[in-house]
DNA sequence: GAGTTTGAAACT
DNA sequence: CAGTTTCAAACTC
């Protein structure tokens, strides 16, 4: 497509490197004008703006890479303290911002805390002020200017344990010229990659490694600052997705200036990045250099932009947190401290012009929404702890970091290439929950608001949208349909994921718009009058309900559940029609559901999770046929053919793992098996973006770990999955309990206590009951309790 | 793509 | 609170 601007990026390579499709991209992106302030360009051009993978991966890598972002700060009135050049960019000195992660990391509740704001407020005028709240880490250019990166990253770094909260990743220059196509703001170009990576000790250099493998996001942000330093030949051995589906930037709603269509693929290409080469990337290009991890001499900057945000690409972004966002400013009544948001109203323009981030105008001020925000405040079912220390527009932080661990647990399976590009591009708007340990929480994800990739761009029906989307990777806000409800009542899934709806929902008549705010917010209210908790997560996680035993093994999608149940009669709560099954959480007794077959854990309270319990009764219905391995695993693969997949597992039993560790620093009983068990089949989702259900492989793995140690500790949670079925007969032969299937299904049905009380077996095997998970105390109602109390009061709610 | 099924939401 | 209606998503063909 041609644009005007492609003059602009017309600039030819000034060198061999230059001529690599990357940095065609780079310069096809950075139509940047000499400025005045040479301060300000060159702590921009010390950035590797260039890299821009990371803009596929993450909003707030996007807006630190993207024209736009330049083009405000430029612009940005000097006049004004906080909006500075130096202030935007230079966000922290080094001890200003270690001063600050140590603060935060005091005073805020483990990993919990991490604030990410919107991202595209970041940018403007709250850009500096709001960084002491925020963390940010950063790098620092040749001026000693620290470039930000999300908290994200901090808590990525913490994650990795590294030493210090910033990542001695220091670009080193060469002193090579730029692109004439980057402009004059641009003067070096690192070339030299033998020490790209710079760090102060063999320490840090293992945890910018495990950081690395940890966050795809870091990851893909590194990669990003790597690749464009590198000729082609340089970037040869990451090996790149030849299948990439590239909608238009029109369809993306990519405003001009448009990369070039070779950048364009290219930048689709870099989002395909075969990770697996890191490590030996890593290995050529990170380099141990005592003292010069004291940033400021080590060059060009990374400008990497680390967040866990997870592949926020394109558009929909702007959807989520709409009514929170109004309410916020309306409530506030001081737009200071939520500048961004109000900037992403009244500049939306600007932020239009990102070029990655994709807002449209159409006069709707708060289609331009918060670039960060992910998950929709209704899907988060953080606990009122978790607000604590998160501002509201920060909410998703906990989420997307927890995505990007766990996703990130797959960086090193085998297969784990398109697992990882879905974790860099669905997680967010994968349902996937507040976690605040390193377990994912699948959220509801009737209310999942992810940023769909493709499924924004070039669909025209509302089943195509529909199906896309449920297809897509990234799955995420879904699209509306409505045609009588005028999209403000909760049928209309926007609404009731708190978001506006947006070009791409098919609503007739729709009100849900930013030009009807008013009525939206009134309308919600009046919903809200009527039930509180309407807008409320429907998926919750109960792990406020646990007594704070110093872990967070409670916090495990196993304690997630449908906050008021489903209500299925013949959907066998195995479709999405049921709410439960939808947002990836067991049925609870909470359900009034009929014959429920919940592969996340049936209200009885049965852990025959997913495919064990689907097998099973596929089994009972196929009267005469055996439940041969062969069998249960083309169900299974029907089923899921991902999760059905030895590297499917094993990602699986990578998250299990982690899980156990949770476990097992777990004071809890046996009960926790269970608990154990869910989170790897939750926390991961299918292609086709429905959670996947825990391949009787990964519940085995991790159930039968623990078992091991109470049991016999027969199971092979490793084996393939021939064994997988062994082992799951083993566990209902060694099981007396009323598993899944082996169990009438008047039994399986039970919803009476009296079936929690069952299914927590003294072998503790079958014991996946929500109830169960809480633990033996006051027992059945009491976590449901707990659920509505961890519900926090959203602000939408209480002001006013 | 149209029609059906399903269950949540809304209504009575 | 229960029953019914409405609604839109999910699903099927």
């Amino acid at each position: 497509m041609d644009t005007p601007e492609k003059t602009q990026i017309a600039a030819p390579p000034v060198s061999a490197h230059e001529d690599s499709p990357v940095f065609n991209f780079i310069r096809s992106l950075s139509p940047i004008k000499p400025v005045k302030s040479t301060h300000i360009a060159q702590t921009f051009t010390s950035l590797p703006f260039t890299a821009l993978p990371s803009v596929f991966t993450s909003p707030h890598a996007n807006f630190h890479k993207d024209p736009s972002f330049l083009r405000r700060h430029q612009s940005l009135d000097p006049s004004n303290p906080d909006c500075s050049s130096e202030n935007h960019n230079i966000v922290c000195r080094n001890g200003d911002f270690i001063n600050g992660i140590s603060q935060r990391s005091k005073s805020s509740d483990k990993k919990v805390s991490v604030e990410v704001h919107a991202e595209p407020c970041k940018e403007h005028s709250d850009f500096a002020t709001e960084f002491p709240q925020t963390s940010r880490c950063g790098f620092y250019n040749p001026e000693g200017n620290m470039t930000t990166c999300s908290a994200g990253a901090e808590a990525a770094v913490e994650t990795a344990g590294m030493s210090t909260p910033i990542i001695p990743l220091a670009m080193k220059s060469s002193g090579k010229p730029l692109p004439e196509g980057e402009g004059q703001q641009q003067k070096e170009w690192p070339i030299d990659a033998s020490d790209l990576f710079i760090f102060s000790s063999p320490n840090d250099v293992e945890a910018f490694r495990e950081l690395v493998h940890r966050s795809p996001d870091f990851g893909t942000a590194c990669l990003s600052s790597l690749m464009s330093r590198f000729t082609p030949d340089d970037v040869s051995g990451f090996e790149r997705s030849q299948q990439v589906d590239l909608p238009s930037r029109e369809q993306q709603q990519i405003e001009p200036p448009y990369p070039t269509d070779e950048a364009y693929g290219q930048k689709e290409a870099i989002k395909n990045l075969d990770y697996h080469n890191l490590d030996k990337f890593l290995d050529k290009y990170m380099s141990i250099q005592l003292d010069k991890n004291s940033h400021n001499d080590a060059g060009t900057c990374v400008p990497f932009d680390y967040t866990p945000v997870p592949n926020f690409h394109r558009g929909l972004r702007r959807r989520c947190l709409d009514f929170e966002i109004a309410e916020l400013r309306k409530l506030s009544g001081d737009d200071s401290d939520y500048s961004h948001i109000a900037l992403s109203q009244h500049d939306e323009n600007t932020l239009v012009n990102d070029g990655q981030l994709p807002v449209e105008s159409e006069g709707d001020p708060l289609r331009c929404t918060l670039p960060g925000i992910g998950l929709h405040l209704n899907a988060l079912a953080t606990t009122s702890n978790d607000y604590q220390s998160v501002e509201h527009g920060n909410l998703l932080s906990e989420n997307q970091l927890m995505n990007t661990q766990i996703s990130s647990s797959s960086l090193n399976l085998p297969n784990s290439h398109q697992s990882l590009h879905e974790s860099l591009t669905s997680v967010a708007s994968e349902d996937i929950g507040s976690a605040d340990n390193g377990v994912l929480v699948v959220q509801d994800g009737s209310q999942s608001c992810a940023y769909p990739d493709s499924e924004e761009l070039d669909h025209n029906s509302p089943q195509k949208k529909r199906r896309k989307a449920e297809h897509s990777e990234d799955m995420a806000c879904k699209r509306c349909n409505c045609k009588k409800s005028k999209c403000l009542k909760l049928y209309c899934e926007c609404f009731a994921a708190g978001v506006y709806c947006i070009e791409p929902c098919a609503c007739l008549d729709c009100l849900n718009k930013p030009i009807h705010e008013d009525t939206v917010l009134a309308t919600r209210k009046q919903i809200e009058s009527r039930n509180p908790l309407a807008f409320a997560p429907k998926v919750i996680r109960a792990s406020d309900s646990f007594p704070d035993t110093g872990d967070d093994s409670n916090k495990t999608p196993a304690s997630a559940r449908h906050k008021r149940g489903c209500n299925c009669k013949k959907s066998g709560c195995l479709k999405k029609y049921c709410e439960c099954y939808q947002g990836g959480v067991g049925c609870s007794f909470n359900c009034r559901c009929e014959g429920c077959k919940n592969s996340f854990g049936r209200k009885d309270g049965s852990t025959l999770n997913g495919v064990e319990a689907e097998i099973i009764d596929e089994g009972k219905e196929n009267i005469g046929k055996s439940m041969g391995n062969q069998r249960s695993l083309e169900v299974a693969k029907q089923r899921d053919p991902i999760q059905a997949t030895p590297s499917a597992y094993y990602g699986y039993h990578h998250v299990a793992s982690l899980l156990l560790i949770n476990f097992h620093n777990d004071t809890k009983n046996t009960k926790w098996s269970s608990v154990c068990t869910r989170p790897s089949i939750q926390t991961t989702y299918s292609a086709k973006n429905e959670p996947l259900r825990s391949t009787s492989l990964v519940t085995t793995s991790s159930s039968s770990v623990l078992h091991a140690g109470q049991n016999q500790g027969t199971h092979k949670h490793v084996a393939p999955q021939p064994e997988f079925e062994k082992h799951y007969d083993d566990n209902n032969n060694n099981n007396n309990s009323n598993a899944g299937g082996k169990m009438p299904e008047v039994l399986r049905s039970n919803d009476t206590p009296n079936a929690v009380i069952k299914t927590a077996s003294p072998n503790g095997k079958r014991v996946s009951s929500p109830h169960s998970d809480f633990g033996s105390s006051p027992p059945l109602r009491s976590g449901r309790r707990l659920i509505l109390k961890s519900i926090p009061s959203f602000p939408s709610l209480t002001q006013h």
